[in-house]
DNA sequence: TTACATGTAATCATTGTAATTACATGTAAC
DNA sequence: GTTACATGTAATTACAATGATTACATGTAA
């Protein structure tokens, strides 16, 4: 199992609305950078634009960030392209028998523990913003230019 | 997506082992607390043993914690069922396209962030003892037995 | 009205999960 | 050693999510 790869497209698809903020970046033009689909791409955008992360126009190629680089945190792209239900990273199995006394407690006990470790994925992707993504592409930019 | 539940039913099973461990527990006494098939039951018992976290011998009937509780956290169990892969967690789109400088960069840029996520998900999880889970569901049932 | 963009639904191949069945193998008691 | 019963494990099935693709309705500006 694995997080989808929306959530990184979603990221790549917001680092490139900053870097390549001064030309005109249709669908088809994003999909070329990521490598997908159009479509694909339209479905993301229009859960960032739910989100309030991007302006999209219908029939308007082009499309920006609706909020400041540092507003960004990748928890926001992960929230809006719905990779993870809220408390719902980890599946728990149900109908445990309820005339065992591990059965009946199981669900109980275990929920709040797995609900914390998700809290702590989602407090780290939290810390960074679309910001650092972008300067982190310029630094290694440069590196490997030269 | 959502991470497999053979995790939840690891911890299920090792808590058990502990709470009847003095009562003989077979793939079927198992797979009827769990509510599941006893073939899944033992598909997990054998990633459980490979992790050496069980033992369970072939043609007996019958497994033991082949640790202290509290040698045993829920990052073990984890890890032994095998639900995500090292560095796996998020997936990231694969072939961007070298000739944009974010397709270029952004899988360097991005993995070491989801790597820090994902640590810290499990460094969560490594908290947490099977002891810890086993009082617990003591705990709640001395609750919810009033 | 034309040219071209986004929005969105439908389809398809692929993959992982969990349940189930079946059977080979192992163990202990008799 | 044979019987009874357990674990080990492979094969099959139904189901759900993903990502790619196609198709087309809708929107916009020249």
């Amino acid at each position: 199992m694995s997080i989808s790869s929306r959530f990184s497209v979603g990221v790549h698809i917001l680092s490139l609305l900053e870097i390549y903020k001064n030309e005109t970046k249709s669908s088809e033009f994003i999909a070329g950078s990521v490598n997908t689909n159009p479509a694909v791409i339209r479905k993301i955008m229009g859960m960032l634009k739910n989100a309030g992360l991007v302006n999209v126009r219908p029939g308007v190629a082009g499309a920006e960030l609706a909020k400041n680089l540092d507003e960004i945190t990748l928890l926001d792209v992960y929230k809006a392209v719905n990779v993870v239900q809220e408390n719902e990273l980890f599946s728990v199995h149900d109908h445990p028998n309820p005339e065992c006394m591990v059965g009946r407690n199981i669900q109980e006990t275990i929920t709040p523990i797995l609900s914390i470790a998700q809290s702590a994925l989602e407090k780290a992707l939290g810390s960074v913003t679309i910001s650092d993504v972008v300067k982190d592409i310029e630094e290694k930019e440069k590196i490997n230019s030269k």
